[in-house]
DNA sequence: CACGTTTTCGTTTTT
DNA sequence: CGAAAACGTG
């Protein structure tokens, strides 16, 4: 068959597997490790697509992905593949047969079979969900009422013990366990940890609401429960999960639940790319895989990378060489290259943007889009500084990760009233309503919570309600707002229009910059228009929220070009020609945050090779000296030194041409490859005066 | 009880 | 430095 013909032997094998000419409902469990740019989409999506020419229906397969865009990219290449593959005959009508209906992210699809489900699990329908930092507030709401935010206590902050919550929950470890793992520092408050979260269990089911967590957790309870489990396999024929290095303990055990002996299930992942274990994300999901069956499952390596260049890769191998475990063999690349990756040496973090802005520039004159150029970093606010820069040079970028645009208090509030709306009973997003309103703090709004209803006009009793004073006058309005919506008297998306002319005065007098937030809500109503239905638009915003964010007002046309700024785990599965990696100095990479212990600096050895294997052509790593300590008062000039990353020490510094920053003729005839750069004093010298942002 | 001002504190990665 | 907690005032 046609698409089987550009594929490798080992490809080939991961593709065919189980599968029998025209017949595809005899697959064993498979196990595909799938090296850093060895064709690993292109597999799945083959093997997606011969699954469908080989009879399997696509509305019986269930494809689990990391992220949105995965599932979105995945899908399309499968529906590309089956149409090509059937060119001349009827491809047009296959093109829309072959869509996958249930793809997407372990937390969409558990969202979507929980609604399906609701009423038998005792759900309401139109739970909404609480989005990190909703969870957060509703966790801090109990651990005031609990009496544990006393001043002498130093309890842990409402986003570690949500982080506890949820590390214990994802890992499916007793809470001691965690503690003693991940937060030792806390350890001894136990005890109040533990009624902490049993209250807030509580609070979310009074409220009808699910966390990220529950999103999976109860899921995976319903697949322990006989005759719902035999309902739910039922309706998937295959399960196909991609990046399975990065699932964790509870993502396992769903997936046991969806296939318990295996058949027509496929995982494929590379534990040297595993990157998400403070999410209790483990290694050992794909290693202990094949075991989980019996007969255990088939494995096919991929080692072939088709990505980058030798020199690349010989690198990135030699780093993940030291890796403590390793699983998995060095990669091959058929790409010779005389060209070594680079490591820069520069003054300091302003030379740094400098030194990219102009090297960025330089390829897009050789004929390297600027699209095809990515800046990647180890926390979303080590671009700062190139970000000024390149604001100043006038060079458009956008940035995936540190997702900004919800967490933007404005978005939130107008959000909120939605949700409340979808879901009365919704305490996080009431309390942040009724606050816009004037007059009206914590403790008016619990007193006014407690009016509403939760049967067939929850709202009614606001109406006869008398507002402080000082909310009397808005008071009218807001009520017919919330009934409006709550009757559904507008149709969606004409609804967040209603929403956003209450909102706009409240808003202008919450918020002196309001002029500058503008542009966020009318992005939001806009946006609106894509989804739907409330629901609909609620659900996806919170599980899979704009990634990216640009410098200019609007989202960037497609067409128009520009510089790709990323976290390294937001670049996760993509690949640019030119990559420059920033602040490759320890305290950065690895973080100083994750030098604790022996498997965090594992995981960020791990992140580091991530980010090197995404370059096909071009690699900088860039090393500065000295940067500026952002805790300081305005104007500081306090700094600090740093030295390159532990990850590459000097015996595999020979795997990169070392250079350093302004380049001078002096430096390139003096430090030949394989040595330590000499130090430029004149370049720390002539740094320091440079202008400051 | 709301709301403005002062003080303290911590500080990654994301569904 | 910025967010969140603590404090003080009307």
């Amino acid at each position: 068959m046609k698409h089987l013909e550009s594929l490798n032997a080992a490809q080939r094998r991961a593709v065919e597997h189980g599968v029998r000419e025209g017949d595809a409902s005899a697959c064993g469990p498979l196990l595909v490790i799938a090296g850093a740019g060895s064709g690993k989409t292109t597999t799945l999506a083959s093997r997606v697509a011969h699954l469908i020419l080989n009879g399997a229906d696509p509305g019986r397969i269930l494809l689990l992905t990391f992220s949105r865009r995965a599932a979105d990219d995945m899908t399309r290449r499968v529906e590309r593949i089956v149409a090509s593959a059937l060119a001349g005959a009827n491809g047009q009508r296959f093109r829309s047969a072959a869509s996958i209906p249930w793809s997407g992210t372990f937390h969409a699809t558990g969202a979507r079979l929980l609604r399906l489900y609701a009423d038998r699990i005792g759900l309401s329908p139109s739970f909404t969900i609480h989005d990190r930092e909703d969870a957060a507030d509703l966790i801090n709401l109990i651990r005031h009422e609990l009496g544990f935010s006393d001043k002498a206590t130093r309890f842990p902050l409402k986003a570690t013990c949500l982080g506890i919550y949820s590390h214990a929950v994802n890992s499916g470890l007793e809470l001691p366990k965690v503690l003693a793992r991940q937060f030792p520092w806390v350890a001894n408050f136990e005890a109040e940890l533990r009624a902490l979260f049993d209250a807030y269990v509580a609070a979310k089911q009074a409220s009808g609401v699910l966390d990220y967590d529950d999103l999976l957790l109860y899921w995976a309870e319903m697949m322990r429960a006989d005759e719902l489990a035999a309902d739910v396999q039922a309706r998937f024929d295959h399960v196909l999960v991609d990046e399975y290095q990065d699932t964790n303990p509870l993502q396992a055990a769903i997936l046991k639940g969806l296939a318990p002996d295996g058949r027509g299930l496929t995982v494929v992942g590379d534990d040297a790319q595993s990157i998400y274990g403070f999410r209790a994300a483990t290694v050992r999901n794909i290693l202990d895989m094949p075991g989980q069956f019996t007969p255990p499952a088939a494995i096919v390596t991929l080692e072939e990378n088709y990505r980058s260049t030798a020199p690349i890769l010989a690198a990135s191998n030699a780093v993940i060489a030291f890796a403590a475990e390793r699983f998995t063999k060095d990669l091959r690349s058929d790409r010779p290259s005389a060209q070594k990756p680079r490591l820069v040496t520069v003054a300091d973090d302003i030379a740094q943007a400098t030194c990219i802005a102009e090297r960025v520039l330089a390829n897009r004159e050789a004929g390297v889009a600027l699209k095809s150029q990515a800046v990647l970093f180890r926390t979303s606010h080590h671009s700062m500084l190139l970000e000024l820069e390149l604001t100043r040079r006038n060079i458009p970028f956008v940035k995936f990760g540190g997702l900004k645009f919800l967490e933007a208090a404005h978005v939130k509030d107008l959000i909120a009233i939605l949700r409340w709306a979808e879901n009365p009973r919704d305490r996080i997003a009431a309390f942040r309503v009724l606050q816009m309103l004037p007059g009206i703090g914590p403790g008016t709004a619990a007193k006014i919570l407690d009016r509403v209803a939760t049967g067939g006009s929850p709202f009614a009793p606001l109406v006869i309600y008398r507002p402080p004073a000082a909310a009397h006058e808005a008071w009218p309005d807001f009520v017919a707002l919330m009934e409006s919506l709550n009757e559904r008297r507008n149709l969606w998306p004409a609804e967040m229009e209603a929403v956003h002319t209450w909102f706009q005065p409240h808003f202008e007098m919450r918020y002196p910059d309001a002029a500058v937030r503008n542009g966020d809500l009318e992005q939001l109503v806009s946006l609106a228009g894509q989804y739907r239905s409330r629901e609909h638009f609620l659900t996806e915003l919170t599980l899979h929220p704009p990634e990216a964010t640009s410098d200019e007002a609007g989202p960037p046309l497609l067409d128009e070009d520009y510089l790709i700024l990323s976290t390294i785990h937001s670049a996760k599965g993509q690949e640019w020609q030119a990559v420059f990696v920033l602040n490759v100095v320890d305290g950065c990479i690895p973080s100083d945050m994750s030098t604790g212990r022996p498997e965090d600096i594992e995981e960020e050895r791990r992140l580091l090779y991530v980010a090197m294997t995404r370059a096909k052509d071009e690699l900088h790593l860039l090393v500065p000296h000295r940067f500026h300590v952002h805790q300081q008062a305005r104007n500081g000039d306090r700094h600090l030194y740093a030295s390159r990353t532990r990850f590459i020490p000097a015996s595999i510094a020979g795997c990169f041409e070392q250079t350093t920053w302004p380049l001078r003729r002096r430096d390139v005839a003096v430090a030949p490859p394989g040595q330590t750069a000499t130090l430029d004093l004149k370049a720390r010298v002539g740094g320091m005066w440079k202008a400051r942002a």
